[in-house]
DNA sequence: CATGTATGTACGCATAGATGTATATAACAT
DNA sequence: ATGTTATATACATCTATGCGTACATACATG
């Protein structure tokens, strides 16, 4: 079973998914936005599709390929705990530096 | 140059670093949790630690390893314009729940 | 129907990286 | 000093996967 940090780990996919943040797109304009050759665009989008970052409806002989939320949801919800971790030490460091302002240097 | 997301795709890194986020802990500690042999968990800690995701310190012939913050926050930043699309989202659909609930099931 | 455009897929290759085994280094204990 | 514990590293191997090339499919238009 793929992750999603195994999805994420290709440079060219990710690429994809931030241009797809903005509007959906057809395999031919992120062959030439990415300068990409167009089997290798085809082959990650069947990827990011399995692995449901990406939807596709036709328009003819073109495929409209657009943004799903869930997987990187996913990822977030992954994240959750390690920025409760993370939270503690920038407040830690907040401290350090209110007190440092109020005049306290040698903490 | 090892992206965040290549050190993550591999899953015994990720267990290492859960593991980490509630305290700090030895090679062999990690090794008898995660039922690996040693070099497998050493080897996987020398790339945590290169791209500073842990950092450890000398308690005798031992070393403890913890967490840090800076590269999962980085993850957490190129999250951050998925956030905004998907919270999108979840606003058309709870806007959709809500008129629903309102009394008006045909929108 | 023939040709062109848009996209998907099959196959072979090359490379990266994860693992196991063995060994090296270093600190302790007796 | 010698052995024992704790961790790091070197080397060979195996597998997964990204890519290029070629081909297949599907729709459109003259």
């Amino acid at each position: 079973m793929e992750t999603v940090f195994d999805i994420l780990a290709e440079p060219h996919r990710r690429a994809i998914l931030q241009l797809l943040t903005t509007s959906e797109r057809s395999v031919g304009q992120l062959e030439q936005e990415l300068q990409l050759p167009q089997p290798t665009v085809s082959k990650h989008l069947r990827v990011l599709r399995e692995a449901g970052f990406v939807e596709s409806t036709v328009d003819a002989q073109r495929r409209l390929y657009r943004l799903r939320a869930e997987p990187l949801r996913e990822l977030d919800v992954w994240l959750a705990p390690f920025r409760e971790f993370w939270s503690a030490h920038v407040d830690a460091l907040e401290q350090h530096l209110d007190r440092w302002e109020e005049g306290e240097p040698h903490v």
